[in-house]
DNA sequence: ATAAAGCTTATAGCTTACTGGAAGGTTGGA
DNA sequence: TCCAACCTTCCAGTAAGCTATAAGCTTTAT
């Protein structure tokens, strides 16, 4: 398979195949005889594992230590799991802080009036209250 | 005021400050005869104005927006309101997408033992189920 | 034969919002 | 007088994750 081919199958563009090579995400392809990069099917499970992870929100270096576990026959599942809860921590951490920020936006915005007049609690807020 | 002394008063480091200046959010300021920015009181309540703004999640481009409305006596708060609520449903989308992975991740890690063996369900999911 | 599509590398740029460092002029206090 | 603490500009780097461009070789289809 080229990268195309794999590009097509996993919908991860041809570059970010490259990209994820380069930083070394995934371990260099081999190449045919012309130079072009060959995969194998399970090169194409491997992307999906990252795609999957990736849609999960973890970042690329978390990825890195899945694949490494995911690969790892002799991992301990608690390495996996407190990877994992590391990573909700960052997400409810995150939630917070856009719940605050909505919050505070609601209420604004439920008090602004929202028509041709200049009068706007928003902007008195901002302003200092 | 220096920029130093208006950094200290908002708690925004200079070097931003005159970043502010560099990307025209804010006025380049008046100088001094030793060519070093000169700040009124009116500056460092524009500053707190920015500095709230971005509290509450607006990215620049939004600021530069309300500080223009702000400024202006003539505006409607319906355009405060619609750029405010534009911005929640920004906060919203992001809220949603992190808790759909906070969902799974905590259904997944329910179900991980998180022990020395190395049977995971949060790898299984990522390879494919 | 030729053109389109696909592959290669290397380098640079994008996004957002800063942050750091170098080189140098200015100010205030012991 | 001298130093530390300011200030100035300009250029480059950071984070994270790609994306674009250029120049050029290979393959595929007509």
């Amino acid at each position: 398979m080229n990268i195309g081919t794999v590009a097509r199958e996993t919908g991860i563009p041809s570059k970010t195949i490259r990209y994820y090579e380069s930083i070394g995400l995934i371990p260099p392809a081999r190449r045919g005889d012309n130079g072009y990069r060959r995969y194998e099917r399970t090169d194409v499970e491997t992307l999906r594992f990252i795609q999957r992870a990736r849609n999960l929100g973890f970042p690329l270096q978390d990825v890195a230590q899945l694949l490494g576990l995911w690969r790892d026959r002799e991992r301990s599942s608690a390495d996996v799991k407190s990877l994992a809860l590391k990573h909700i921590a960052d997400i409810e951490h995150r939630i917070n802080e856009l719940e605050g920020m909505r919050a505070t936006l609601q209420d604004l915005t439920k008090r602004c009036q929202g028509d041709h007049r200049p009068d706007c609690p928003i902007l008195r807020e901002l302003a200092g209250g």
